[in-house]
DNA sequence: ATGAAAGCGCTAACAT
DNA sequence: ATGTTAGCGCTTTCAT
């Protein structure tokens, strides 16, 4: 491709004019901008991105780090957070960890170089690693806390507590959580908080362990669920408290009405099964939003506020029916209304 | 951050060297190249990748274009394909179009001159924006033909031939299909199919029109469906094959027994549903992965062969059963087994 | 094996 | 309103 130098060339003006027309056109003179963006376009030429960014020190890039990019949990924020951030004049790249490994570094790393900045959503990454990256990069969090670094997150502990709660009013007295794997911060977050609850609260409840936060995890736990004569199961996340739903209806086990299960998340997917999962709907786009607002912030360096706190909300659907609404249930795992 | 020539200092060599250390290191003697790593791991420095991109005039970087983030379809193949980028040497950026807009050249302009070349797969955008596209970088196509430009395709006729093949075979003679939206090419393409594969077959096809790619078309789309008697209906993909079934849950009527139902994709959605649905599985993984290396070889300045085509694969679930298996069809929608 | 010097394409003072 | 000049931080011939 041709250079500023050709089209200030052919234009008859100088590299500078050139290039106050594509950065500052409201300073030059409307004729001579003409004349330039015909060269320009003569030569079908735009400004290197590149040279730009050596320049002025800045790529323009940032870089948006999800945990699972197969979770429809992400699809929708991303998205908003990418207009988002394009509205403040950023592309933003995304780095899709693989939702099954417990190290994000070498993806991130990559990408790191090539921003401005970095949030990272969920990250399954050390404090220590978070501290290496951020002297490359200035970054921000969210759902993760770490000593020194910007974050957007959503208490776990109020979601599950209403979650728990629901459960308990709705009559459960013994009640199970599948856990993410232990290297997932959000897993033991939800994990603790699931076991807080259960303290507070006047039931039993039982932690099933941990699992990966796959599809395939919920069919493969249901053996041990069935077992535990829970009557309530919650989820790490939607997919897995759709898999377990899955498996029960593919052993002739009505999910929801001979037992109850809830997930995390509040993805799309929970209105596309049968019952419709009950979820702690996290506001994933809000978060990741508040992020960018924050890295943005701290690339201008302009002052940022630690720590954005969003609210979930419990959304209760069919998966999790009243006693009074639901067929009494049968089998092993039946139980009488209170 | 410090730059090359501290680095060069503070370990005594020249700039050249420290360059050598890290693009060339089996050039560098032992001795230098550790005490040029030990300098820059004091200084904590690390070559800038934008003065990399400016000085090899290559970013490093590719794009690509995906129709639907949200779409569970794409989010491993993204995975895979940003696997196997890495491994030429390449990031990969992903740009999410929209799903739903009939329009992603402002996403995927912005990623253009960003980029050393671009994967777009089943871009919404005329072959004459394509063609303009093509003048900032290269780029290459999935699931979609354009003149001139490299593609990795998976041939709809095959697939929606062996589907509606089978239909026939279990017994169904009224066969419906909701196409996507008319801005879709991969929908224009799986409509023409669908219309081929009913002439050429003894059975009765109906169009049911144009839908969002959605799930909630899927549910929209639900009236009609039922007022048209027809046994069997084809979603334009997964999602809204399983709005539909969704649906039809919702209203009480059993999704394979009383209507069956088949998408397209093959996503991990397929299995996620009860019944689990029959799906035209496409390799996209594969073909992103193909037209990655499709990408690679046109900045390489190396030959490309044209057009890769790729086999898509019919995967019956139960979603539809054959008669003798399913028990008998009842209300508006019952047909006598053959 | 190492160094000197030119240049990648643009922006930003600082003139005029 | 426009032009001059000096970089931004790296790579790369070409010497040595």
């Amino acid at each position: 491709m041709s250079n500023l130098r050709e089209v200030a060339q052919i234009a008859g003006v100088s590299k500078t004019t050139v290039s106050r027309v594509f950065s500052n056109p409201e300073v030059v003179n409307e004729a001579t901008k003409k004349k330039v963006l015909e060269a320009a376009r003569l030569l079908n030429w735009q400004p290197s991105q590149t040279a730009r960014s050596l320049a002025l020190g800045r790529t323009g890039n940032l870089g948006l780090l999800i945990p699972d990019i197969s979770n429809p949990a992400f699809g929708p924020p991303v998205r908003e957070a990418q207009n988002h951030a394009r509205q403040l004049g950023f592309s933003l790249f995304i780095a899709p960890g693989d939702g099954q490994s417990d190290d994000d570094r070498a993806m991130v790393q990559a990408l790191a170089s090539k921003v401005d900045g970095l949030v990272l959503v969920a990250p399954r990454m050390s404090d220590e690693q978070l501290n290496d990256l951020q002297r490359t990069a200035p970054i921000t969090l969210v759902n993760r806390i770490s000593p020194g670094i910007p974050s957007a997150v959503v208490p776990t502990q109020d979601g599950m507590n209403e979650l728990v709660d629901h459960l308990v009013k709705i009559g459960h007295t013994r009640i199970a959580f599948m856990a993410g794997p232990t290297y997932s911060e959000s897993s033991r977050y939800r994990e603790y908080a699931f076991l807080e609850a259960i303290d507070r609260s006047t039931v039993e409840g039982l932690n099933l362990g941990h699992f990966l936060p796959t599809f395939e995890s919920g069919a493969q736990a249901t053996d041990q669920i069935l077992a535990s004569r829970a009557t309530a199961v919650i989820g790490y996340n939607d997919i897995m408290a759709i898999g377990l739903m899955n498996e029960l209806h593919r052993r002739g086990i009505r999910p929801g009405a001979e037992l109850a299960i809830a997930g995390f998340d509040g993805s799309w997917l929970c209105t596309s099964v049968s019952p419709a999962l009950t979820s702690v709907a996290i506001p994933f786009a809000e978060a990741i939003i508040a992020a960018v607002d924050q890295v943005t912030n701290l690339i201008l360096g302009e002052s940022v506020s630690e720590n954005r706190l969003l609210p979930s909300t419990l959304i209760v659907r069919d998966s999790t029916p009243s006693f009074t609404q639901r067929p009494q249930a049968v089998g092993s795992n039946s139980r009488l209304a209170p």
